[in-house]
DNA sequence: CATGAATGAGCATTCATTCAT
DNA sequence: GATGAATGAATGCTCATTCAT
């Protein structure tokens, strides 16, 4: 779905998996370099700077993320069944994939994603909400901020998927379809 | 309730808010000497680290909080109503204390709090812990995993006062209401 | 003048400017690539190194300003119209060339300038050395030595040309005329 | 003359010293810490970044020249005589500190000093310009802008220290006169 | 000959931590 | 105990130069 450069494609896995490690801030730009087997010149070629790097590789994870949701989702299903279809699209894009999560986490308040990022990145969700929106409009979901609901949505994706990925709580089919539900019931009429 | 030195109390206020302003990454020792008024010198008499200092702190903070959170509860009162009545503690600390959440959510994934520090911290959780314990021996609480339970009451007061916060939704009395309502019919049987 | 391919003036155009607009160390090869319309690989074809660049550049430089210097000059004059001439064209062409000028004067302290380039550039001002043993000779200037005249003669030009230039003082013929006169009674007998 | 702390003037003779070896631009903070045996965290203690190190150290050297400059001048001397003393005194100083020279020369076009340095460092040259216009009240002088008097005092001295430090053109005593005296042939009336 | 992506040594600067006073 | 000047390893970034195409 992208035709950023094969080594754009390296710095980002190799950035990501190494904020996941280490921490945003414990992941200089050599390591990075040294573990992607490119230059820090050849980096610095395609990025800005690390804030730059950072930022790009967000919206790049942040629309990866949204493709994933919307997967196989049918115009002809129920409305529940698609909510249950996009809740376990990302949940188990989070858990196959914890180096984003662990990095999308880190991002959330961290200052080096600039507010000129973050609203890019709304943009990914616009599917979300106009689905959001259809829940309210026919009455399968309560008539509250739309803006609460999706982010009722989307904790409940990630504090599963955290507690998974922690190993606090392992997540059988069982145990998933019990996060789905108690957060649709509390959302649905 | 603690019988720390004056100065530690100063440290720790400072670097609650500094943390809040520029980021845990972002706010070097000598700053918080600076603002605090106290040498960086007798800031390493009491703390042996940085790292120590943000790991104490982050007890600290998380003690405070559960503290709160039980402010006014009564025994004779209908389970519900003190689900509220806890949901809306923490909540309204939470928002009359956004440098704590800010502080908190920063150290969420920080590598730089210590897994035996995570350890402790959950020793403050205990009330809580019993507290869903009961409602799930009450029947009045779905049957699934406390800890599921526990973060998803958790979330949704810590979303919900993001929201707040970041001013990207205003929760007044009767959105309030909502959110604590939409956590509890997830929740509830 | 020069047989220089095409491609060299280019860059010795585009270093002169960028070298008066930025700075002798502000100035990265990839930067005079990029104005210049030539790919680094092809500078690197006709200069060996950026210190080879800036040296051929100043010898390119010091020989069309001894070029300038001697235009127009009749043998038939008085020696004091000539030394005029000298100063007029000199300083004509400094303040119509004030690349030149930034880009010499950063120059002439420079370590990048080695020793033998600073030699060669000497053997253009051999006529000027000519000029003034000449006026020796002839009782009209006073005897020194020919060094000392040469640099104030020199120094007398620049740094009204600087004067000039950075708009210090605006040098209108009057006060040219003042210059060269002030210069001419230092010298001559 | 001064209340710098001994490690500020550590730095200023060891800054001075490699920038007339090394040039402006091949002095790392690295190797005036080594070589000043200060720290590059002590070095920025005193300063805020090498920039700043290089404009105090070019204020310093200027307010140390001007005043060397005026040193035994006495009230009761003729105009000439004062004028030779100042000569003297800023071209005895110049080739006794050739690191001076090298630097202050090195700084004349650099944009590394800053404008607002520049204006600073004017103001140490008022009691030139005072000696200047009295001698132009008095007719001593010719009737010309002061500013270029002034750059052709301070450039017929620095020329001449220049040629002698190059070892070009040994001065000896003789040669000095002749060049102040040249000088002074251009300026008098 | 020409290109420009890639290299990596080198630089300015920061900041957790120490220790002489 | 308290101070804060001093340390120096570590980091983000630059840029002269090379070389595969």
């Amino acid at each position: 779905m992208n035709v950023l450069s094969e080594k754009v494609h390296v710095v980002f896995d190799t950035t990501l998996r190494l904020i996941a490690e280490h921490g945003l801030h414990n992941t200089p730009m050599s390591l990075v370099s040294k573990q992607s087997g490119i230059s820090t010149g050849a980096i610095y070629h395609y990025f800005e700077s690390k804030e730059t790097l950072i930022n790009e590789l967000y919206l790049y994870v942040k629309e990866e993320i949204m493709n994933k949701v919307f997967e196989d989702m049918s115009a002809d299903s129920q409305y529940k069944e698609n909510y249950f279809l996009i809740w376990n699209n990302y949940f188990e894009y989070l858990i196959n994939n914890p180096t984003v999560l662990s990095f999308v986490e880190q991002c959330s308040i961290a200052p080096i994603i600039k507010e000129e990022t973050r609203k890019k990145a709304e943009q990914f969700i616009a599917p979300l909400i106009q689905f959001i929106t259809k829940g309210i409009q026919k009455g399968v979901l309560r008539d509250t901020d739309i803006h609460l609901i999706l982010a009722y949505l989307n904790g409940s994706v990630v504090i599963t998927a955290k507690l998974h990925i922690s190993k606090q709580l392992i997540i059988n089919k069982k145990m998933k379809h019990m996060a789905i539900e108690t957060s649709w019931r509390g959302l649905a009429n």
